[in-house]
DNA sequence: CGCACCGATGTCAGCGACTGACATCAGGGT
DNA sequence: ACCCTGATGTCAGTCGCTGACATCGGTGCG
């Protein structure tokens, strides 16, 4: 029972992707935003940095279960590593099939929102290089392999949205990672 | 002999780049920026879309030497097309190692920049793909081959940056690409 | 029970990025 | 000579974003 309903920042979230999606999001005025939510422009930013960060809020949890699916599998292989954490992503993806059909259409309209989002998927990729490094690989090695990886990652996310919300990202992942060992390794 | 000296939009690029690491990016106003460059405001921005853009002008040139190369490219297999165009970048990234060591401080220690670096890699991405889609290669096998391949390209590029100048990208990238086909195919 | 404190919010003023509209002015072509 | 063009300057205004200070219900402590 506080003084302020506690779930401004959701009504924040939820007002953005409404409006961003009625007006358009160069249109839409962070003032206008937090109206719809009840709240004061100035408030606004102090949930979320700035005018994109409030598409992107989930992503950090994504990052953390990254970092720890690495840290937690059980086998040392660089690969394994890798496809631990890819693996673990793509399933926690798997049931937010259509929040992100939703929001992709208003982050591709907008370069702004597309380096945000860029941006987190460089985050993975230092994140999982990271992780693969803490598990006892080399550093040029780790780089490598979280790069490449989350790149086959992205592509196997974007395939996965463009079809049918029940197609499965895990299977894709495992597909795309084998495609791109024929490209590579032939 | 015109009014004006030519070279407008060169001086607003060295303004920029000296600006930004004398007294740091954030710290750096675009009307101060264009005053060192003895112009407006106003002009700069009729020179560049916003304040980040100076610093990724040329980037442009690289893109379209990406497609022509793949376009230009003798075999038709798709790891020769990707190979083509990946070495014709590092070919012209060599010259400029310089160069880049010297921005590079400017744009890794700000967020704004490294988005701004990153949808230029984006954008090398899909260039890389339609140019090989264009070649006969069927879309999906020619996205995954182009994600891939920038993200190798990007690993060794950052390994080679971070080492002496004359160092050698295109070897550099071909035993990225070598280390890449080996995590993935063993 | 009263009171002092805390934390989420509101208010206000201000900076800087960016834009549209209009003015200026040398050079080039007619 | 004259008009037109293109790069620039000037001005006013919007909006993203921030710091400083005020507000006020809840909480915990005496």
């Amino acid at each position: 029972m506080t003084r302020w309903t506690t779930d401004a920042r959701s009504r924040l979230e939820r007002a953005a992707v409404d409006l961003y999606l009625e007006r358009g999001y160069a249109e839409t005025t962070v003032a206008a935003l937090a109206e719809r939510a009840g709240l004061t422009e100035r408030t606004y930013f102090r949930h979320f940095p700035d005018k994109r960060e409030v598409l992107f809020a989930n992503e950090e949890t994504l990052r953390a279960a990254l970092a720890a699916a690495v840290a937690e599998a059980p086998d040392g292989d660089v690969r394994s590593l890798v496809r631990a954490g890819l693996d673990e992503v793509a399933r926690r993806l798997q049931p937010r099939h259509a929040e992100l059909v939703r929001r992709g259409p208003i982050v591709a309209g907008h370069p702004d929102l597309q380096e945000r989002e860029l941006i987190k998927l460089a985050s993975w990729t230092t994140t999982l290089r990271d992780a693969v490094v803490a598990r006892g690989v080399d550093e040029a090695t780790a780089a490598l392999a979280a790069a490449v990886g989350i790149a086959v990652l992205d592509v196997a996310a974007r395939r996965w949205l463009a079809g049918t919300p029940d197609a499965d990202l895990v299977a894709g992942l495992h597909d795309a990672l084998a495609g791109a060992g024929d490209l590579l390794g032939a």
